[in-house]
DNA sequence: AAAAATTTGTTGCACCCGTAACGATCGAAA
DNA sequence: TTTCGATCGTTACGGGTGCAACAAATTTTT
């Protein structure tokens, strides 16, 4: 960098749109927006209800807690959304028998319906954007992304 | 791919962990979640709010639909954040004289004071988030990440 | 065994957000 | 000039969100 002797100048460049924070965050939002389209469009579920609902298609039962780890929510959203899939029966709760306080979740055949029309369209969704960029930069995308994910979401 | 002959099971495996659109939310989440720390504990200012400072701050003298298109704000998110910095006196606002719908905000000498304040803050923060993984995965991310950027927001 | 601390999941609260509707202003068309 | 449509920025509204507090159940400590 320059000098940082005498404070003339060099503090005022900052350009937002090469910010690594800013570019992140629009670019997430630019995608889900898209993406949500398809999930909110069709049976109007918000993104925490489609985590939900792919997080348990994905492993079958799971708990609040773990599920919250799992798709990076935070309990009250799990919470909120565990609340509005079994409204529409597309989940049922069972109270564990070791642990009272648990409840092991899993999607009824509604709900796993719901789930096996949704991931054909996320599989489409994530090869339209992927697989039509050069393989060279798709490659870069994604090592890149493992490289950043290892450093920030490992260690904190 | 594989034949989509007989529907057995291909649709039944997406792997959310590996799925791009939520991948990239979970990565500017985090991000934003640390990168905030320094504007929200220090100053109490929203992501909103230091978006506009920060543009403001970069740009000097800007209307708050220039700044939405640039900064990639809703309008409302743009006319609340205004009117927080305005009442802080951070910000003020001149009525165009040409047009006399637009106003034509800066920063007063208080907001450029805390822009410079935060601008070394937030550039060693994108170094400690970038210069401490090894230089071929960043170069790797920073190309990925323009591919996809030049993919998604240019044409939609 | 009783008390204290922890964990699980829910809820009240305040706040943030996008949609839609709005008043004011401007430019274009008639 | 008058009218109509578009643009700029604000606001009411419904809904999403995290924080903090909470009850219930469990685990740990004493």
């Amino acid at each position: 960098m320059t000098s940082p002797r005498h404070e003339t100048m060099e503090a005022a460049a900052l350009e937002l749109e090469n910010f690594l924070p800013y570019r992140l965050n629009r670019l997430a939002d630019a995608v889900s927006r898209d993406f949500a389209r398809i999930y909110k469009e069709r049976h109007g579920l918000t993104r925490p209800e489609w985590r939900l609902l792919a997080t348990l298609g994905q492993y079958g039962a799971m708990t609040a807690t773990e599920i919250g780890a799992h798709s990076s929510m935070h309990k009250t959203k799990v919470s909120r959304a565990v609340a509005a899939l079994e409204k529409r029966l597309w989940l049922a709760r069972a109270t564990d028998d070791a642990d009272r306080r648990v409840e092991n979740l899993t999607l009824t055949r509604a709900g796993q319906r719901v789930y096996r029309e949704l991931v054909p369209l996320a599989q489409q969704f994530e090869q339209q954007l992927l697989h039509r960029m050069p393989a060279k930069d798709r490659a870069a995308l994604l090592s890149g992304l493992r490289a950043i994910e290892a450093r920030l979401l490992s260690v904190g």
